[in-house]
DNA sequence: CTGAAACGTTGACATTTGTCAACACGAAAC
DNA sequence: GTTTCGTGTTGACAAATGTCAACGTTTCAG
């Protein structure tokens, strides 16, 4: 598991600080089932999460308690609610694991830590952000203009994987549809 | 126009750095009429614009040619297509103002330069990061799962000054509804 | 293995929203 | 001042999507 942050972190950087080790330990592991809440809207974000296997979704509840699903982490990939994380203002969304998951998560001492101890670590931090940011401006660009069936489309050329490993349910949720409206309109592809 | 920045840089930083002049001198100050393009969709994104007075429309084109506005930028607010001024990768979005504006422009070198020089610029670029971010998460939670009327209703309570200063054309394509739907729509409140 | 619950599909229908067209109005250009 | 163009409004209609209900299938806990 942790090997897996090891190359991520090698990937990123170009090569491996000095003490990728000591980077590596102020990592905990978990290991999580399938469905399990890992932030609640409304309390503090604590942890950034790098998602070794498995897979997150990260959502909100609208006024009648439906999901809306903002994204969807999977493998080799960093999650967190930054916001709140930076911050330490109250959640404004919530993450659970939909397939068992294996995560690293580093806490904001842990993480204050390598920005002073590991220089490059600013950097990675950076770069999470930014790829966070960019990945929300593409997400509105793409979605606020498309239909349902331009969203489907969009989703088999960018994301085809998860068309397959996720339930129907929650790819709906995650285009902004209903899910009679994806069951349906898959049919017409 | 100058002074603005000056104090938007105290007011973040809580107390003015000691080369706030050599800081201030490194923007260039732009005067523009009203729809003047400053970044083309496909172009290099070369600056990061601070608006002293005026507005900005941060926007893409569709398939159809039909606009759509990712988000709208008053005075005293960054603007920037951030992710093409990092990477120097071509831009996905395009902005234009909307009314006649005074912006004060900084381009990659001294952005650079400042990061190198004055130890909180870096905060600075943070911070302008982080709230981007925050503000497209909470329109893509917001946007995604509200109809018309509540998106309406939204604009009312959170910008409420945009209402009264844009054009029904431009708040319709910031909402990512149609003209006519927005003009019937003002009508039921 | 079995029963309950969740999921996926389909039909019928209501609602929302978009499109096209016409027209009045005001702002900008000449 | 006149003309022209863009904007805002409204009507009629079409298209897209949501909601509710029914039903078969799958999943999972016990």
């Amino acid at each position: 598991m942790v090997n897996k942050l090891r190359q991520h972190i090698i990937d990123r950087l170009g090569s491996a600080p000095d003490n990728i080790d000591e980077v590596l330990s102020t990592f905990q592991m978990l290991k999580l089932k399938r469905n399990e809440v890992i932030l609640t809207q409304g309390d503090i974000c604590k942890y950034v999460y790098f998602v070794a296997s498995g897979c997150l979704q990260v959502f909100v509840y609208d006024k009648e308690m439906n999901e809306t699903t903002r994204d969807i982490i999977t493998e080799n990939n960093w999650c967190s609610e930054l916001i709140s994380f930076g911050s330490q203002q109250p959640a404004t969304e919530n993450i659970r694991t939909v397939e068992p998951s294996d995560l690293l998560a580093i806490d904001r001492q842990g993480f204050q830590r390598l920005m002073e101890t590991v220089p490059q670590f600013d950097k990675v931090y950076k770069q999470i952000l930014e790829a966070s940011y960019a990945n929300s401006v593409y997400r509105i660009n793409t979605f606020v203009s498309l239909t349902a069936l331009e969203r489907i489309k969009w989703l088999m050329e960018y994301r085809p994987k998860l068309m397959s490993r996720l339930s129907s349910k929650l790819i709906a949720s995650y285009l902004g549809i209903s899910q009679e409206t994806f069951s349906r309109l898959k049919g017409k592809l």
